[in-house]
DNA sequence: CCAAAAGTGTTGAAGTTACACCCATGC
DNA sequence: GCATGGGTGTAACTTCAACACTTTTGG
């Protein structure tokens, strides 16, 4: 009897075998990843983690991600991986998307790490990705489960990530770029004090172009968001700046109103 | 021998019932499911479906969606399960994301079609939803499969779908909704020719206020994106109106860089 | 006194809003 | 001739883009 004629008259089974099975088990076929992104007040960053070596072999970084459970939302999921894999917690996580092409586990590589770790190595597996930005100051990875390391990497940096992470981390870049536009979200990436300067640069990164300094300011201030703490910086060799926070409660109105900027 | 001993047991085997296994099967715990937009000149339509009555109790109307095939890229597998479902075809789909709550299948009534039309109707099933905008003048839905009927309704006039098709529903015209302000989609929504007057009533039921019809003609002519087929409507009780068409190369410029109104 | 970044105003151009009347057609 | 929707212009206001110099501090 062959190992698939076998297996035909077992997945005979498996509705029973569905049924009855323990549902704290992992989903095979579905994963989250997270994208999160920090700013050191000069480059955005993206905290990735370092897998174990396989026969000797690096791994290249990847995104923090793993298989969910079966009982377990999505949401919930990619905040319990991203717990697990580095020690952040209370995260805003917002979707990107599903991808699932059926080549995004096929590099030679990933196999070599999925042989090692999986039960299922060869199962296809959809990914459900988020995103956030945080403060780099508040959260300090801490590396646990199967990452080796979890640091924060420059985002001009990284040129080769597991699977098909790159590409999650384009649409999320991407994702990242639409949003601020639209809402002032950039301020979860910024400490509670934070000066003007800071703000303009996080812009420029994000935007990825530069901006006129007075207009920059002008619009800022206009828009009300920030509010200056009456407190300057101490032991620059510059004229010290004006220390700003942000005005949580225009904030909250601009974030769910958005800027209705399109003119109609 | 219980039962859950004997799955237990079973279970054991799953990983080699997972590599031999007919990889054409569908996938019974992923699904996607689609939100097709039409617009009749007036007011927008969703296309939705009816399924068979289950023991002679009436299903509500749903999207068109289904489960996956295991070797089955998403956004194949949402045209697939489109066409099979209502005949349209050659449709550009965008996604949503992904919907997994625990709950999502857990109505009395859509557990009852479960139970009577998939092998594990227990099973947690996660959807990826896509939307796409139509000239529903091109697309006459063709019910098949376990389609009774496929139709457009009026956005306004749903207020029950099956499973999370409601949330899958706002979530979509949310993005819809957003995207118009930043890309000139909405000409997918509208015959080859057009009067200025129809794609302002579009705009307006889209964004779900009124505008001014000057500053609105004035904006989009602007913009470029339309042309004057200088041809004029006919039979009609009042100044007939010019028609016009879309132009593509402005069109399709703006689709990638998008309007870019932010002011920064 | 030098280096370094902070902070500040103006102007011309473009875009936005609000608003009311005449026009061409079918009946 | 009347009902219906098509089509048009202007003025006040707001926003945007571009641009350069003075200020404050540490060393």
């Amino acid at each position: 009897m062959s190992i698939l004629h076998f297996a035909n008259i077992l997945n005979s089974f498996l509705p029973l075998i569905m049924q009855s099975k323990n549902r704290h088990e992992l989903n095979p076929r579905l994963s989250t990843d997270c994208v999160i992104f920090g700013f050191d007040l000069n480059q955005l960053k993206v905290l990735l983690i370092e897998r174990e070596s396989v026969n000797g072999v690096e791994q290249c970084m990847a995104l923090p991600g793993d298989l969910i459970f079966e009982e377990e939302n999505l949401d919930m999921a990619a905040s319990r991986v991203l717990l697990e894999l580095t020690g952040l917690q209370e995260i805003y996580l917002e979707q990107v998307g599903a991808f699932g092409d059926l080549d995004r586990l096929n590099k030679p590589q990933d196999q070599l790490w999925l042989k090692a770790v999986r039960q299922n190595p060869d199962e296809r597996v959809i990914t459900v990705a988020y995103y956030s930005l945080v403060n780099m100051n508040n959260y300090t990875p801490q590396p646990s489960s199967f990452a080796k390391s979890a640091s924060w990497v420059p985002l001009d940096e990284v040129k080769e990530l597991a699977f098909d992470h790159l590409t999650i981390l384009n649409a999320a870049f991407a994702k990242l770029q639409e949003k601020i536009r639209i809402q002032p979200i950039g301020f979860n990436l910024l400490p509670e004090k934070f000066t003007l300067t800071q703000l303009h640069k996080l812009y420029e990164v994000i935007l990825g172009r530069e901006l006129d300094k007075r207009n920059f300011r002008r619009k800022m201030l206009k828009l009300d968001i920030v509010e200056s703490l009456r407190e300057r910086q101490e032991g620059v060799p510059h004229k010290p700046s004006q220390y700003f926070k942000f005005n949580e409660e225009k904030y909250n109105d601009l974030f769910q109103n958005g800027f209705d900027n399109f003119g109609f």
